[in-house]
DNA sequence: CCTAATCTCTGACTAAAGTCAGAGAAGCAT
DNA sequence: ATGCTTCTCTGACTTTAGTCAGAGATTAGG
């Protein structure tokens, strides 16, 4: 069985020599690739300059000058955001929609094209492996982001997490004012609170505070039903156990409840094990510790 | 079930934004992506010029740039071919086997540090995925070209063709003087010999003769071992009608021999009927015939 | 209010990635 | 030998893809 670094290399090579042509949907538009990509980057939606820049990796001077190009096209607008007059929101015209439509189009009949020799069978075949492929490499290339507890992400995650919980508990879930009354808990010097990225989008969450001279607790850990099953919940206990070393503890505490069986798995897995009750959380039903090396 | 161009193209859009990282190996190097990108495919066992235009897609003015950009930095040799003093072979001088190996190695890390955040497990699964990928996406780029029947593709072609031929009958199989014997046959105006190509290496190859006023006849069909099972035979067979249809024949045979099972399986899907015996071929038990529509 | 940070924009500029025309040499067929 | 095709190379040039500095406006925090 041939390692996944060769295997990988290979596919890369083979893949951008043949996918070139899903690339080349902008040509014969009368633009090059900068501001084709910039224009369906914008999209129907339009986009901030901020996220923008972000997104495709480009300087806020050139960025703005294909944004005058484009404007002088006739294809987009741009315009300040009402939230912050620093920053600009681009959007497209009628005629900018037009041709990101037949971009789009471009692109899609390009990727048929790339496709029309396999068999139905092949074709599925494909799909599923792609898919595969896109979703391990997706979860291979998160960012573990320390965030601020009450930012947007952070309290976006929190309540996908306490809803989950108020499903699964027999006797519901009440937050109380957990939200923003535990925040300070998450801040430097003696907490953190992290929330897993991919592609901006927040997948997974978990936070860490000192308790004692030594010991830590790992709470408020989630993972995005999306985003289970391809071991992104083991990183982010990982993750956080190294965040505790970080923090100066040698032990790790955390709760859980009984209903929470994958959780536990995990926890027993990573060589966690029982120990009393540490706390007075309702909620909780098990708890457990692992000294930290 | 997402079809497959819609999975293709979100596969593409992520795949591209992140493996961005591994085509950032000649960062640091000194040396700007095109010339890493030449020096890169020069490789260890050197290469031609003409090979590497098509290869890479470059203006034949632009490359002799690049070249002499690359012998002035002492990494590359370039000589005119022994065989066609026109054209030029560019081989990789003792540092410049340096530089590609510094380059080969960067690359491996990159991909490396991209995959390390997988389990052995999904590391495995993310390699069957990319291998069923980069397969089927081959597949699915071939290139059938009509080749004159003793160019060098197709003598390979046909050695194997004979030599598996050999392996598999009870008796073994002797060509004769059919390699060059039988040439003319697949020539304009009254035949074609097709040779499947994938990345410039033969995959496949098939003739088609016509033998009477309104019959061609197929012959010589081959799929390469490793092509196996991706239908490759049956675009080729496909193909090779269609060629038929050109030649304006309106009904199509083909003999074979019956330990060839899988074969006739294929003619058998394809709508071919068996019919009479219809040459002295002393190989041939089998005989099949289809009308063209 | 003041200060520092953030965002965009413009001036000025560079490097990289090429294209096109045409010349000279080599190869092939008649 | 002649004429045509093929390949590389050089001259001359353009476009694309940016970078960096710094100014002006806005926002946030004390």
């Amino acid at each position: 069985m041939e390692d996944v670094v060769t295997t990988l290399r290979r596919f890369n090579r083979s893949y951008t020599q043949r996918i070139g042509v899903l690339d080349d949907s902008f040509l014969g538009s009368g633009r090059p690739l900068g501001p084709s990509r910039l224009l369906f980057e914008i999209g129907p939606d339009g986009a901030g300059v901020l996220d923008l820049r972000a997104r495709l990796g480009l300087d806020s001077g050139y960025l703005s000058r294909l944004l005058r190009q484009l404007e002088a096209e006739g294809v987009v607008t741009v315009t300040s955001d009402p939230d912050d007059a620093r920053r600009r929101v681009g959007t497209l015209t009628d005629h900018g929609l037009g041709e990101w439509s037949a971009l789009d189009r471009k692109s899609d009949e390009l990727a048929e094209r790339l496709v029309a020799p396999l068999s139905e069978r092949q074709r599925q075949q494909l799909g599923e492996a792609l898919a595969t492929a896109d979703r391990l490499l997706r979860a291979a290339t998160m960012s573990f982001d320390a965030v601020d507890p009450e930012s947007a992400d952070a309290i976006w995650a929190l309540e996908q997490y306490f809803a989950e919980l108020d499903r699964r508990f027999p006797t519901g879930f009440d937050p109380g004012n957990a939200l923003r009354g535990d925040a300070p808990s998450y801040r430097s010097p003696n907490g953190v609170f992290v929330v897993v990225h991919s592609d901006g989008e927040p997948a997974a969450c978990g936070g860490v505070q000192r308790i004692d001279e030594t010991t830590c607790e790992i709470k408020r850990m989630w993972v995005r039903a999306e985003w289970r099953g391809v071991g992104l919940g083991r990183r982010l206990l990982d993750h956080l156990e190294q965040r505790c070393r970080e923090l100066g503890g040698a032990r790790v505490v955390l709760d859980t409840n009984s209903v929470l069986t994958e959780a536990i798995s995990m926890y027993e897995r990573a060589g966690f094990r029982s120990t009393e009750c540490y706390n007075d959380n309702p909620y909780a039903l098990r708890w457990f510790e692992k000294q930290l090396s």
